[in-house]
DNA sequence: TACGAACGTTAGTTCCTGCTAACGTAGCTC
DNA sequence: GAGCTACGTTAGCAGGAACTAACGTTCGTA
Protein backbone atom coordinates (compact mmCIF):
# COMPACT_ATOMS: atom_id res chain seq x y z
CA UNK A 1 0.00 0.00 0.00
CA UNK A 2 2.92 2.10 0.16
CA UNK A 3 3.80 1.70 -3.16
CA UNK A 4 0.55 2.15 -4.60
CA UNK A 5 0.35 5.82 -2.21
CA UNK A 6 4.02 6.41 -3.36
CA UNK A 7 2.92 5.76 -6.98
CA UNK A 8 -0.36 7.53 -7.07
CA UNK A 9 1.05 10.78 -5.29
CA UNK A 10 2.64 11.88 -8.68
CA UNK A 11 1.12 14.38 -11.30
CA UNK A 12 2.20 12.55 -14.27
CA UNK A 13 1.99 8.81 -13.54
CA UNK A 14 -1.99 9.81 -12.54
CA UNK A 15 -2.25 11.38 -16.25
CA UNK A 16 -0.57 8.01 -17.36
CA UNK A 17 -3.43 6.05 -15.75
CA UNK A 18 -6.16 8.23 -17.07
CA UNK A 19 -5.05 7.65 -20.56
CA UNK A 20 -4.58 4.04 -20.15
CA UNK A 21 -7.91 3.69 -17.68
CA UNK A 22 -9.87 2.70 -21.12
CA UNK A 23 -7.97 2.01 -23.64
CA UNK A 24 -4.99 -0.50 -23.56
CA UNK A 25 -1.91 1.95 -25.31
CA UNK A 26 2.01 0.91 -26.41
CA UNK A 27 4.94 2.90 -23.96
CA UNK A 28 5.45 4.73 -27.24
CA UNK A 29 2.31 6.24 -27.52
CA UNK A 30 2.16 7.41 -24.23
CA UNK A 31 5.17 8.91 -24.20
CA UNK A 32 4.37 11.14 -27.19
CA UNK A 33 1.12 12.78 -25.19
CA UNK A 34 3.98 14.14 -22.73
CA UNK A 35 6.80 16.37 -23.24
CA UNK A 36 8.99 14.67 -21.03
CA UNK A 37 11.38 12.22 -22.59
CA UNK A 38 10.23 8.30 -23.40
CA UNK A 39 12.58 6.93 -20.74
CA UNK A 40 11.18 8.99 -17.74
CA UNK A 41 7.81 7.43 -18.80
CA UNK A 42 9.15 4.21 -18.93
CA UNK A 43 10.33 4.71 -15.24
CA UNK A 44 6.87 6.35 -14.38
CA UNK A 45 5.59 2.86 -15.99
CA UNK A 46 7.75 0.56 -14.38
CA UNK A 47 6.96 2.60 -10.58
CA UNK A 48 3.25 1.48 -11.64
CA UNK A 49 4.00 -1.52 -12.23
CA UNK A 50 6.02 -2.54 -9.04
CA UNK A 51 2.49 -1.04 -7.09
CA UNK A 52 0.75 -3.37 -9.02
CA UNK A 53 -1.04 -0.88 -10.73
CA UNK A 54 -0.67 -1.18 -14.40
CA UNK A 55 0.11 -5.10 -16.39
CA UNK A 56 2.26 -5.39 -19.09
CA UNK A 57 1.62 -7.19 -22.30
CA UNK A 58 3.68 -7.65 -24.99
CA UNK A 59 3.22 -8.16 -28.46
CA UNK A 60 6.23 -8.24 -30.65
CA UNK A 61 8.30 -5.39 -30.06
CA UNK A 62 5.52 -3.82 -28.41
CA UNK A 63 4.92 -2.87 -24.85
CA UNK A 64 1.24 -2.55 -24.25
CA UNK A 65 0.14 -1.46 -20.60
CA UNK A 66 -3.66 -1.45 -19.13
CA UNK A 67 -5.07 0.00 -15.88
CA UNK A 68 -5.38 -2.75 -13.29
CA UNK A 69 -8.01 -1.78 -11.16
CA UNK A 70 -7.43 -4.55 -8.78
CA UNK A 71 -4.52 -2.98 -7.27
CA UNK A 72 -6.40 -0.13 -5.58
CA UNK A 73 -8.11 -2.49 -3.70
CA UNK A 74 -6.04 -2.65 -0.72
CA UNK A 75 -5.99 1.41 -0.61
CA UNK A 76 -9.67 1.83 -0.47
CA UNK A 77 -10.09 -0.79 2.06
CA UNK A 78 -7.31 1.61 4.32
CA UNK A 79 -9.52 4.76 3.30
CA UNK A 80 -13.03 2.83 4.03
CA UNK A 81 -11.16 2.16 7.51
CA UNK A 82 -11.26 5.87 8.51
CA UNK A 83 -15.14 5.66 8.12
CA UNK A 84 -15.58 2.64 10.00
CA UNK A 85 -15.10 3.95 13.21
CA UNK A 86 -16.85 7.34 12.17
CA UNK A 87 -19.59 6.98 14.85
CA UNK A 88 -16.63 6.24 17.53
CA UNK A 89 -15.39 8.99 16.69
CA UNK A 90 -18.13 11.48 16.70
CA UNK A 91 -18.92 9.89 20.47
CA UNK A 92 -15.47 10.68 21.43
CA UNK A 93 -15.73 14.26 20.21
CA UNK A 94 -18.92 14.79 22.14
CA UNK A 95 -17.39 13.92 25.19
CA UNK A 96 -14.38 15.78 24.56
CA UNK A 97 -16.65 19.09 24.04
CA UNK A 98 -18.51 18.33 27.48
CA UNK A 99 -15.59 18.17 29.10
CA UNK A 100 -14.53 21.37 27.25
CA UNK A 101 -17.53 23.06 28.41
CA UNK A 102 -16.97 21.89 32.07
CA UNK A 103 -13.51 23.02 32.42
CA UNK A 104 -12.44 25.11 30.06
CA UNK A 105 -15.38 27.32 29.64
CA UNK A 106 -13.59 30.43 27.74
CA UNK A 107 -14.24 31.28 24.31
CA UNK A 108 -16.47 28.77 21.47
CA UNK B 1 -6.58 15.59 -4.65
CA UNK B 2 -2.97 16.05 -5.10
CA UNK B 3 -2.46 17.48 -1.58
CA UNK B 4 -4.36 14.15 0.16
CA UNK B 5 -1.96 11.86 -2.06
CA UNK B 6 1.25 13.80 -0.95
CA UNK B 7 -0.15 13.33 2.36
CA UNK B 8 -1.17 10.18 2.20
CA UNK B 9 2.41 9.01 0.65
CA UNK B 10 4.36 9.40 3.72
CA UNK B 11 4.40 6.72 6.32
CA UNK B 12 5.22 8.75 9.25
CA UNK B 13 1.69 10.89 8.26
CA UNK B 14 0.05 7.39 8.20
CA UNK B 15 1.35 6.38 11.31
CA UNK B 16 -0.13 9.49 12.62
CA UNK B 17 -3.41 9.41 11.10
CA UNK B 18 -3.72 6.16 12.39
CA UNK B 19 -2.93 7.73 15.98
CA UNK B 20 -5.81 10.21 15.98
CA UNK B 21 -8.37 7.99 13.56
CA UNK B 22 -10.19 7.07 16.80
CA UNK B 23 -9.07 9.14 19.60
CA UNK B 24 -8.27 12.97 19.66
CA UNK B 25 -4.88 13.86 20.98
CA UNK B 26 -2.75 17.07 21.33
CA UNK B 27 0.15 17.63 19.29
CA UNK B 28 2.97 17.20 22.17
CA UNK B 29 1.23 13.44 22.99
CA UNK B 30 1.57 12.90 19.06
CA UNK B 31 5.37 13.30 18.90
CA UNK B 32 6.21 11.38 22.16
CA UNK B 33 4.85 8.68 19.98
CA UNK B 34 7.81 8.85 17.54
CA UNK B 35 11.57 9.37 17.59
CA UNK B 36 11.74 12.25 15.37
CA UNK B 37 11.57 15.65 17.26
CA UNK B 38 8.79 17.68 17.83
CA UNK B 39 9.13 20.38 15.28
CA UNK B 40 9.15 17.27 12.59
CA UNK B 41 5.71 16.06 13.51
CA UNK B 42 4.62 19.52 14.00
CA UNK B 43 5.41 20.12 10.29
CA UNK B 44 3.59 16.57 9.66
CA UNK B 45 0.80 17.88 11.15
CA UNK B 46 0.77 21.20 8.63
CA UNK B 47 0.83 19.06 5.55
CA UNK B 48 -2.39 16.81 6.95
CA UNK B 49 -3.99 20.05 7.88
CA UNK B 50 -3.38 21.62 4.77
CA UNK B 51 -4.61 18.68 2.29
CA UNK B 52 -8.30 18.71 4.62
CA UNK B 53 -7.13 15.20 6.75
CA UNK B 54 -6.95 16.95 9.88
CA UNK B 55 -8.78 19.11 12.07
CA UNK B 56 -7.04 21.18 14.75
CA UNK B 57 -9.04 22.56 18.14
CA UNK B 58 -7.55 25.03 20.51
CA UNK B 59 -7.72 24.29 24.13
CA UNK B 60 -5.61 26.45 26.49
CA UNK B 61 -2.10 26.04 25.18
CA UNK B 62 -2.39 22.53 23.94
CA UNK B 63 -3.37 21.79 20.49
CA UNK B 64 -5.63 19.14 19.84
CA UNK B 65 -6.13 17.03 16.74
CA UNK B 66 -8.36 14.63 15.06
CA UNK B 67 -8.88 13.03 11.61
CA UNK B 68 -10.94 14.50 9.08
CA UNK B 69 -12.65 11.64 7.06
CA UNK B 70 -14.56 14.15 4.91
CA UNK B 71 -11.04 14.66 3.42
CA UNK B 72 -10.48 11.56 1.73
CA UNK B 73 -14.08 11.52 -0.26
CA UNK B 74 -12.45 13.06 -3.78
CA UNK B 75 -9.51 10.77 -3.48
CA UNK B 76 -12.58 7.61 -2.88
CA UNK B 77 -14.41 8.80 -5.43
CA UNK B 78 -11.30 9.11 -7.76
CA UNK B 79 -10.44 5.31 -6.92
CA UNK B 80 -13.80 4.37 -7.48
CA UNK B 81 -14.07 5.29 -11.11
CA UNK B 82 -11.21 3.07 -12.30
CA UNK B 83 -13.90 0.48 -11.51
CA UNK B 84 -16.70 2.62 -13.11
CA UNK B 85 -15.05 2.01 -16.41
CA UNK B 86 -14.06 -1.52 -15.86
CA UNK B 87 -16.68 -3.11 -17.83
CA UNK B 88 -15.20 -1.16 -20.61
CA UNK B 89 -12.13 -2.04 -20.34
CA UNK B 90 -12.67 -5.67 -20.06
CA UNK B 91 -14.58 -4.81 -23.67
CA UNK B 92 -11.48 -3.06 -24.92
CA UNK B 93 -8.85 -5.82 -23.67
CA UNK B 94 -11.28 -8.96 -25.38
CA UNK B 95 -11.43 -7.01 -28.83
CA UNK B 96 -7.85 -6.32 -28.19
CA UNK B 97 -7.09 -9.95 -27.57
CA UNK B 98 -9.56 -10.76 -30.79
CA UNK B 99 -6.80 -8.47 -32.93
CA UNK B 100 -3.52 -9.84 -31.91
CA UNK B 101 -5.03 -13.51 -32.29
CA UNK B 102 -5.86 -12.83 -36.04
CA UNK B 103 -2.51 -10.58 -36.77
CA UNK B 104 -0.27 -11.53 -34.08
CA UNK B 105 -0.90 -14.98 -33.44
CA UNK B 106 2.47 -15.75 -32.21
CA UNK B 107 2.96 -16.75 -28.20
CA UNK B 108 0.15 -16.91 -25.92
C1' DT C 1 22.72 -12.54 -40.71
C1' DA C 2 22.51 -7.55 -40.61
C1' DC C 3 19.70 -3.70 -39.80
C1' DG C 4 16.11 -0.92 -37.82
C1' DA C 5 12.26 -0.28 -34.54
C1' DA C 6 10.50 -0.15 -29.88
C1' DC C 7 11.60 -0.55 -25.85
C1' DG C 8 14.16 -0.76 -20.93
C1' DT C 9 18.40 0.45 -18.10
C1' DT C 10 22.15 3.13 -16.11
C1' DA C 11 24.97 7.19 -14.69
C1' DG C 12 24.69 11.74 -13.48
C1' DT C 13 22.29 16.15 -12.33
C1' DT C 14 18.77 19.05 -10.32
C1' DC C 15 15.01 19.80 -7.42
C1' DC C 16 12.02 18.56 -3.70
C1' DT C 17 11.15 16.97 1.00
C1' DG C 18 11.78 15.34 5.66
C1' DC C 19 14.73 16.23 9.38
C1' DT C 20 17.29 18.94 13.20
C1' DA C 21 18.66 23.09 15.79
C1' DA C 22 17.56 27.53 17.13
C1' DC C 23 14.19 30.89 17.73
C1' DG C 24 9.51 33.03 18.26
C1' DT C 25 4.65 33.06 20.27
C1' DA C 26 0.20 32.40 22.73
C1' DG C 27 -1.83 31.11 27.08
C1' DC C 28 -1.82 29.72 31.94
C1' DT C 29 -0.03 30.51 36.75
C1' DC C 30 2.36 32.49 40.67
C1' DG D 1 3.93 41.20 35.00
C1' DA D 2 7.61 37.29 35.18
C1' DG D 3 8.17 32.76 34.11
C1' DC D 4 6.76 28.35 32.50
C1' DT D 5 4.35 25.34 29.17
C1' DA D 6 3.00 23.79 24.72
C1' DC D 7 3.23 24.78 20.71
C1' DG D 8 4.54 26.64 15.59
C1' DT D 9 8.17 28.68 12.39
C1' DT D 10 12.54 29.35 10.02
C1' DA D 11 17.23 28.34 8.16
C1' DG D 12 20.11 24.88 6.77
C1' DC D 13 21.29 20.12 5.55
C1' DA D 14 21.00 15.40 3.77
C1' DG D 15 18.60 11.85 1.32
C1' DG D 16 15.50 10.70 -2.37
C1' DA D 17 13.02 11.16 -6.64
C1' DA D 18 12.23 12.86 -11.41
C1' DC D 19 14.55 14.02 -15.36
C1' DT D 20 18.08 13.76 -19.47
C1' DA D 21 21.72 11.59 -22.29
C1' DA D 22 23.94 7.58 -23.65
C1' DC D 23 23.83 2.77 -23.99
C1' DG D 24 21.97 -2.09 -24.13
C1' DT D 25 18.35 -5.49 -25.56
C1' DT D 26 14.71 -7.86 -27.88
C1' DC D 27 12.00 -8.66 -31.91
C1' DG D 28 10.69 -8.35 -36.66
C1' DT D 29 12.39 -7.90 -41.46
C1' DA D 30 15.25 -7.43 -45.79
Amino acid sequence: MDATLRALAEVRRREILALIRDVELPAGEIAAQFDVTRPAISQHLHVLRDAGLVVERREGTRRLYRVRPEGLTDLQAYLDSFWDTNLDRLKHAAEAEERSRIDGSERN
